[in-house]
DNA sequence: ACGGACTTACTGACAAGTTAGTAAGTCGTG
DNA sequence: CACGACTTACTAACTTGTCAGTAAGTCCGT
């Protein structure tokens, strides 16, 4: 075990801070990493084609990450990282705004089919037996069903149960996913157009209240 | 490339029908088989683990079956057969007898997790590139999107436009599926109550009407 | 400013394991 | 007794990970 950045080897020796070259580098791959996972899935994109694509050797890609495992764990910290840049200043909205928020996203990402399948094919490999992206899949959908129940609730005035909030904030984000599949096998799918019809049809039904217009049981 | 049950080896003899012993046997395997790839997936699920749930080794998987590919087809076909025995009669419901219906499976499904696993382990993996099962997956889509468009505009007496059926057809079907991931990934997830919440907003949105309750743009 | 001491970023070869698929032979049964 | 249902034995291709070696960089004392 010798990690590339970090922690002191064994000897008390200090890390060394590691040069611009050296971080671009591993950005590289954690890049031609995303890629690979996002298409090939985890299991079975290999570190050779990670490699390749940055034009090293698998070894050289385990001389940065020191496993497969580690980097893939770095890949879905640096996706995070990036998220988080990306709304810069313009902090997470609530409300309403949430919603509009979701629904530029969702826009935008009709034209991102790569980022789309990745997270796809992650999110679904992450249900397999002792998958390593489990935790943090599982995680990002806790927080983001707290976020869209909260907003729910504001945009209901108080008038939302904080059960049925988390029903609608779970619904959201179901049908968002697993319109990204139908629409990664089908072009046909409208996503934008579907995700937003939904979105709002859950926003209204929440916000209405729960007496069911359609008796259903 | 030699055949198990069916087509004359190469001398022309006549190919014998199999007997109940064997057709037992591949079914045992199929189910096993539908195990493995459910909850390791496809790509990473071994012939040798199917193997030996029968009790066989991997090469005798492989005399039924010919390859790992041939097995997963056979699984799925086994599936939609047994799906159609199961609505041995009471032919597929229209209208709100469907939405019911939806409902009730969805209940179920709630107790029978290894299904739930093994469908989305599989749908999720079939978005990955030249995945074997794309097009069974896909095929599979577009049939439940007919049909749930076709009750929408059942329910909805003609007053439903077609390409809001669809719309509404396909968020129906996204939000079952993704529910189903988040309540794998997580317990708390209401499944049932969420996607029956879901389907009734949707259907009730897409019966009254285009107009927007919620301008998102 | 230079030269040794040390670190970093690799490569290429290899280890050890797993995989699907093949070929040949054995055995029981209809 | 022939054939179907296997097993055993094996191959070829990949997999991740280890290791030693090397070229290039960085740091520091003089």
């Amino acid at each position: 075990m010798d990690d590339a950045v970090p922690s002191t080897p064994a000897t008390g020796r200090t890390p060394r801070k590691p040069r611009q070259a050296t971080v671009e580098r591993r950005q590289e791959i954690l890049r031609a990493a995303a890629n690979t996972f996002g298409s090939k899935g985890y299991k079975t994109g290999s570190l050779a084609e990670v490699a390749e694509q940055v034009g090293i050797t698998h070894a050289g890609v385990l001389h940065h990450f020191g496993s497969k495992e580690q980097l893939l764990i770095e890949v879905l910290e640096y996706r995070d990282k990036e998220d988080v840049e990306n709304l810069e200043g313009k902090h997470i909205p609530g409300g309403l705004e949430l919603f509009r928020h979701l629904e530029r996203t969702v826009r935008a990402n009709a034209h991102r089919r790569g980022i789309v399948q990745g997270y796809s094919v992650l999110t679904g490999e992450s249900v397999t037996e002792n998958h390593p992206a489990r935790g943090w899949v599982r995680n990002r959908f806790t927080i983001l069903r707290g976020e869209i129940a909260g907003a729910v609730m504001e945009v209901g005035e108080g008038r939302v149960p904080e059960s049925l909030a988390a029903l609608a904030a779970s619904a959201i984000i179901g049908v968002m996913d697993g319109l990204q599949v139908q629409w990664l096998l089908d072009d046909s799918v409208d996503l934008p157009e579907s995700t937003a019809f939904a979105i709002e049809a859950i926003l209204a039904a929440a916000v209405a209240g729960s007496p069911r217009p359609y008796p259903l049981d």
